[in-house]
DNA sequence: TCAAATATTCAGTTTGAAATGAACTGGGAT
DNA sequence: ATCCCAGTTCATTTCAAACTGAATATTTGA
């Protein structure tokens, strides 16, 4: 049978799914995620769990690693006992430093590579560095990126983001 | 037993294959492209499928893969009837061409979702406007920095790197 | 303190991708 | 023309990760 891929909304969830895969996340925190960026939350586990036809355990599991990378947020709603997430305000600049993180840890590899790989001859030591090299000006340009979503400095990146081309 | 994590070189080839992993691609594409890292090549699929200890199979699929998203070349050696392969000269603007690729994907995705996104009330729209900021902004990023790894045009960026701090 | 509601953990199952071996294809050399 | 060698393709197997249901833990309210 498999689901209705008619609905934009669904379609656009579903998507979000496969790209996550994509990225080494789970299928379901993707579907997740797409579910939050249009329907904004709060949502309870149960709620998402019934809407996603996935079980509470896996909502539960991926809800915990999407707050862990900061595009989910638990909140409270008074008078319920339930646990709700929401799609976080400004969840870009986490995934960024997510990103970062990905990237440093590929760099120290190749650093501490550095020390054993003239056994190898002169060309790798410049192969080597030359990777090094990209992956350095990798990280400057995603934490570049990453000050334009910093919360913490928004007014000052305002301008020169007013420069750049507007979307439609 | 697992084989030996004692050599350097070795244990960063495992290394980039378990990094491979996190971003999508098979184990063996990440050693393959590791080892080519390291030594350079010019390799028969042979050999490769000896020292690497995977099938002939899995070798030529994979480095076959990787001549596809332009990390390694296929090169003739005189005299010989194998193909032979060699990590690329400069594989990084290469690379960088099939992340923004993605990230295109993506924010396609999101731009087919515009239409029907007010559905889902004012927040929606605007949460999916953030979004594709954040990509548009991601891709133009990636772009900038494909230019300083681009051949075509090294020269010109030559000058703008010298800006940047140097690696050690 | 107990009971009810909810969340988390965990062992087992399912699933899908990766890897393999064997069959097939193609291209030279003899 | 045929044999040989190397690369590719494909059906099957293997394996790891995702997902689930059930058990456990935790929290809340009486």
């Amino acid at each position: 049978m498999g689901k209705s891929l008619q609905n934009p909304l669904d379609r656009f969830v579903e998507q979000f799914g496969i790209a996550a895969k994509q990225d080494g996340l789970p299928r379901i925190a993707g579907r997740l995620m797409g579910w939050f960026v249009v329907h904004g939350g709060p949502a309870s586990l149960s709620e998402l769990a019934d809407t996603l036809h996935v079980s509470r355990a896996s909502i539960s599991t991926n809800a915990r690693l999407l707050e862990q990378l900061g595009v989910l947020e638990r909140v409270a709603v008074p008078g319920e006992r339930q646990d709700f997430y929401r799609f976080a305000e400004n969840p870009y600049a986490r995934l960024l430093e997510s990103h970062v993180e990905r990237l440093q840890t590929r760099l120290d590899h190749l650093t501490q590579l550095m020390p054993h790989v003239d056994e190898a001859g002169p060309d790798a030591v410049s192969r080597v560095q030359a990777m090094r090299e990209f992956y350095d000006q990798a990280i400057s340009s995603s934490e570049s990126l990453m000050t334009q979503f910093d919360d913490a400095a928004p007014r000052i990146m305002r301008a020169a983001n007013e420069d750049r081309a507007n979307l439609g």
